[in-house]
DNA sequence: TGTACATCAGTGAACGCGCGTTCACTGATGTAC
DNA sequence: TGTACATCAGTGAACGCGCGTTCACTGATGTAC
């Protein structure tokens, strides 16, 4: 057949996206990433990664690149964009659950200096902030949208940090999710009412 | 004299706050940090660190410490609290100027799982939380101190970490305190102008 | 359809490195008498 | 004031570890004829 479909053998079909899935499933349960430790943990010999990232940075960019777009399409997969200033703050729940339910790699992605000269990264950071400007200037459209682009993400950002180092001692899941609602109602500028006007 | 004063010599003094220092250098010059790097740039023998510190966490931890009262000093430090909007957003540049001045402290202070079992940098963390809750209320009596505190704290702490990663494009100093302002006037409430009504 | 061969994704052993930590030790300090 | 001694902040050598990376290699694959 030739497929690209399941071969786990030596020639292994396609090592690279099971390295990058491998690597997800680490951060994800916690343990301490390397090189080594995804290559042992794929079965595959310590060198063997090589054959598809040139160093232990690009396999870096690839899970941040995934990350990110799978951040992405947390937020703005199968769903309309906001149109109210709640919707909005609903968008920053999803923002930190995000961080909370992916740490290590919420922090591969943001927590360390990024390799700006890979492409595929850059582009993928740079959809998710203009998916953020574009919610932000239709919701909020008499405002500056740059800044509340911005403000919003930042925001959502520095409320997701916060929780992960538990510098806002919230206990549960419902508790911080109550947190970040309140958060974004104290400071979001008033929006014509969707639900009374609808155009 | 026997007094705690300058003693380069064999019975060092006070190589704890030596350690210290030294390590902060270090972080501030961009170099990689370790117990070993530590020791060997103080001019002392690998093993002499753990005269003062049980482990490497506890170093961490007490830069950690060194950091967050270091950086409330800069911001509550020398100045009257802010009594007004403009001034919070004075607050805020001072919080990102810190962390882009410090980027290796900061991310040391914020940008891992930090250790709660150590009761200085908990309360290091608390006094600054507080100190920001305190002027937000003051600033904005009218309106949840306590959402408008981890919504301030927040903003300013998201601001930071997205320059520091260079996920705001901001070229220079100067453009990413007018960001940082423009930012917060975006979002912050209304006040009563302090200029015109003085009580 | 069958054979020769180039390709290339893997292997496994080895390199040098810096790390955190431990250990028995040394020698300066300060105190008791 | 002088000596004996306990204390303790340092030394330096060594441990075991996991890491990133390189290398010559092997053997499965797929293509040319």
């Amino acid at each position: 057949m030739g497929s690209t479909s399941a071969r786990p053998d030596y020639h292994h079909g396609d090592l690279r996206a099971t390295l990058v899935l491998t690597a997800l499933e680490m951060l994800e349960s916690g343990e301490t990433f390397s090189l080594r430790a995804v290559a042992r943990r794929a079965g595959v010999s310590t060198a063997a990664p090589y054959r598809h990232f040139p160093d232990r940075e690009a396999l870096e960019s690839a899970l941040a690149v995934h990350g990110l777009r799978e951040l992405l399409n947390d937020l703005a997969g199968g769903t309309q964009p906001p149109v109210s200033a709640t919707e909005v703050g609903e968008l920053a729940v999803g923002y930190v659950h995000f961080a909370l339910r992916r740490p290590a790699l919420f922090r591969l992605m943001f927590g360390q200096p990024c390799d700006d000269s890979n492409d595929e990264r850059v582009r993928a950071a740079g959809a998710l902030h203009d998916y953020l400007q574009s919610v932000m200037a239709a919701v909020f459209p008499q405002s500056d949208p740059v800044a509340l682009a911005t403000a919003g993400w930042s925001l959502a950002h520095g409320l997701a940090f916060l929780h992960l180092d538990g510098k806002l001692h919230a206990t549960d899941q419902a508790e911080i999710d109550v947190r970040v609602r309140s958060t974004f109602d104290a400071i979001l500028p008033p929006t014509t009412d969707p639900d009374s006007r609808t155009s």
